[in-house]
DNA sequence: ATCGTTTCAAAACGATGTTACAGATAATGG
DNA sequence: CCATTATCTGTAACATCGTTTTGAAACGAT
């Protein structure tokens, strides 16, 4: 009897992506629901039976980005050196900062969770989580690194964050040299301090 | 002729420490002009002509906020050990983000510039910026560090940044144990890898 | 005492997130 | 073939926000 539902989560993709989009032309300030809905060819209300409100699409587009950086992240091919592997491993998350700065913003900088970040907060992240602990354990086995891997992948994780938000706030320097030294500087004292000691 | 002002720079000054008590209370969703104008005495208006407009309240709270830092970080005194005295500073500036959540996303998090921040964005953190700097500048003259004062001050500070927004994230262990290991390996690993290699 | 200038806060305006509502639509039963 | 009815849809309404306009209050000068 009733007629045909549009509210799918077909549909929930395509505003999904569209708000991608919006958000990187526009930033956060611009997304708004009626923009959002007219420029995907509905309405606001779809908006709020698909993601309960504005905070849902922040979660889902939070989801969306960890998706996204994982994909850039599970294509990178391992090679022969698990340290060189690193390297590049942060080189891949500190660009897709800089190519998504307006999402990553709702990635990283999301407004605190009053205690705890259930697990349905933190499960987006997890792909990327174990795939830089897969990297790391790479070279502990190698008896490149040294440390429990869970925790050097958190403090790595911690730094290029740290990094890559202080370069787009334009905190790392003007000019391309002293960020590109910065950079090297950074990683390289880490891992040159988790490194086992040149006898 | 005309009636005495009420918006001086002392109300502005009361305005601000409103300000920075209802963002803690409320955070950022809370701290409206209404509420703010209300909770001050005063009328929206009159935040308009002091601060010019809510992005204006922004950076204000944004100084502020390294003012406050500021001064907690200079209230450290220096040891004979500079070493030790970075691990403070950096027990400080965590201390600080654990205690002033809405504060510090206001400070660090702002919503990125267009491309360049003008000096007159970065000029409230300068005085946090320089005193890192200056407990940096101890080490590397005592030969316990080596490196660029300045680099190395940045990468300090990005990655107590990312290390201490993982935390009030939740993303850092979700029991005290975990975090403060983390910390320590953070911190220790940083610094023993721009320690001068025991020859 | 009145005027003129200046300053203030109340109210108005547009836009936002969110929700209530009335029209539109398609399968079914006559 | 048409009416019924259950459901889905977008429009329009509501409260609140940031921001600006505006009329009234206040004080020195005449």
């Amino acid at each position: 009897m009733p007629r045909a539902k549009l509210r799918t989560p077909a549909l929930r993709q395509h505003l999904l992506s569209q708000a991608v989009d919006l958000l990187a032309e526009e930033g956060w300030a611009g997304l708004t629901a009626r923009a959002l809905a007219g420029r995907a060819g509905t309405s606001p209300p779809a908006l709020y039976e698909l993601f309960g409100d504005m905070a849902g699409l922040a979660r889902a587009l939070s989801a969306e980005g960890f998706a996204r950086l994982g994909a850039e992240l599970a294509a990178l091919r391992e090679t022969a050196d698990p340290v060189a592997d690193v390297w590049t491993l942060v080189a891949a998350y500190r660009r897709f900062v800089r190519g998504n700065r307006a999402l990553a913003e709702v990635m990283f900088s999301r407004p605190f969770p009053a205690f705890s970040p259930g697990p349905d907060e933190l499960a987006p992240a997890a792909p990327v989580r174990s795939l830089v602990t897969q990297r790391v354990r790479r070279c502990i086995e190698a008896g490149r690194l040294r440390g429990d891997e869970s925790d050097v992948a958190q403090v790595l994780v911690a730094l290029v964050e740290g990094m890559a938000f202080a370069e787009v706030a334009g905190r790392l320097g003007a000019s391309t040299e002293p960020v590109e030294r910065r950079w090297r500087l950074a990683v390289g004292t880490l891992l040159n301090g988790l490194a086992v000691p040149p006898l």
